[in-house]
DNA sequence: TCCAATTTTGACCGACCGGTCATCTAAAGC
DNA sequence: GCTTTAGATGACCGGTCGGTCAAAATTGGA
């Protein structure tokens, strides 16, 4: 059982908190959620008109950026789905591009506080925290694409390949995202190292590495649409090493 | 020295053969081309008007495709920099889409038959192979990124991942790309274990997983916009290993 | 109850999007 | 010389883009 408990696929997926379910799996098998994942009534923001305007635009963009793209959603088209007046989403949010930023923030703490929290649980085993990453991210994979029918990959992935060359700022906010991530990884590894289930090495570039193989196949899996290639091919970061420069 | 000869950036760089450099460089170490890569005068397709309209067209688009992204770059846009006129446009080329297409195929074969061939070379020890891949990566990303600016990372990956949940037929030809990258990786993972200088394991799976680190380091690198990053983290391709599943 | 601030509304803006088309030009084949 | 055809031209299409705005509706405090 890898995803202990908690885990709220819903709120991963843009979505207002549901009932929190518990889910529990086998390590790199398949699992089987207790929610119906086919059934989005319930799940889309618009739907849920309850929650305030600021948060059903800011979640409705979330969930149609990280499906399709920055530039191919256009700002009518969230307004649509979210339920509210373009100027209303003027009154909230200065431009799209600051929608963007907030969308970052927003996907960034749900992402922090929610499963990479509980991945990178400090009383799991260092190395089982790699385990419980790669499963996540596949499960997650799973349950977005069960519901949009092909997978959305990362949206910090995503956006860093579209927004970089555009837009520094945002470039450096993603960047920011992944630093902390990283980070994650590295202190899983000076743990490793020391109570010895990992020889030396240089944690800081080989954290990197593996942030780098995880969202390299999540975007190989995308382009396969086929979320398995990352139970496939997940379990080798931990075979990833940069030694110490000497 | 890596990268041997015939080496010719402007190609890659979606540009008209100028005549050939010998380049060449230590290892992993940082190149010194003879190109004046800050020197864009003689590179812009725009700039040759003595190449076929849609020659012109295609590499123009290619250049632009690859350092914005796709929704960016408008047709309009793609024609002025071309020096071409819409309708001229739209009688070499059905469609946006279908230019895409054409500029995949057209990236794909300059790809396979320049320095993927040069890397990939039957000559050199497999392991060496890998090193030059990462090389060839990383210069190809210091040469782009020293004309544009910003570093534009991998044109696949870039429209994988903006594309894939689109335009399912973009995703099957990027994925065909990919499949032909990881096979160069497979054969080469292959003659490595025939000559003993790897231990047995699943080729295929491993280079799948490498293929995806190289994506991933150049997504890392591009959102930190530095080239450095693939140096740095890339040797480390040769530590990933999938066991043959018994 | 009244006021002031917040939020909502929907019409509106100019620019640009991908794409069409009738017309013109120029070269090739005979 | 004449015809056929590939290529080039630039005006034009409906639609959508991100963004604005004045006015109306709603809210909450005094």
């Amino acid at each position: 059982m890898l995803i202990k408990n908690d885990f709220d696929v819903r709120r991963l997926l843009a979505c207002p908190p549901p009932t929190l379910r518990i889910l529990t799996s086998a390590p790199n098998l398949n699992f089987h959620p207790t929610l119906d994942l086919t059934d989005r009534s319930s799940i889309m923001p618009a739907m849920t008109p309850d929650i305030d305007t600021r948060t059903r635009i800011l979640l409705t963009a979330r969930e149609m950026f990280h499906g399709r793209s920055y530039s191919d959603v256009g700002i009518q088209e969230i307004c649509d789905a979210a339920k509210v007046q373009k100027g209303s989403f003027y009154h909230f949010f200065p431009s799209k591009r600051e929608l963007a930023m907030a969308v970052i923030d927003n996907m960034a703490d749900d992402w922090a506080y929610g499963f990479v929290a509980e991945a990178f649980d400090p009383d799991l085993p260092p190395l089982v925290r790699l385990d419980y990453m790669i499963d996540a991210a596949y499960y997650w994979q799973v349950a977005a694409s069960n519901m949009e029918g092909r997978m959305p990959g990362c949206l910090f992935g995503n956006l860093a390949l579209e927004m970089s060359t555009r837009d520094d700022v945002m470039r450096a906010k993603l960047n920011a995202v992944f630093n902390k991530a990283m980070n994650k990884f590295r202190v899983t590894l000076d743990e490793a190292v020391k109570n010895g289930s990992l020889a030396a090495m240089d944690t800081e570039a080989t954290a990197t590495a593996m942030l780098a193989y995880l969202e390299g196949i999540i975007l190989l899996a995308k382009t396969r649409n086929d979320p398995k290639v990352i139970l496939h091919l997940g379990p080798a970061i931990k075979t990833l090493r940069i030694e110490l420069s000497h």
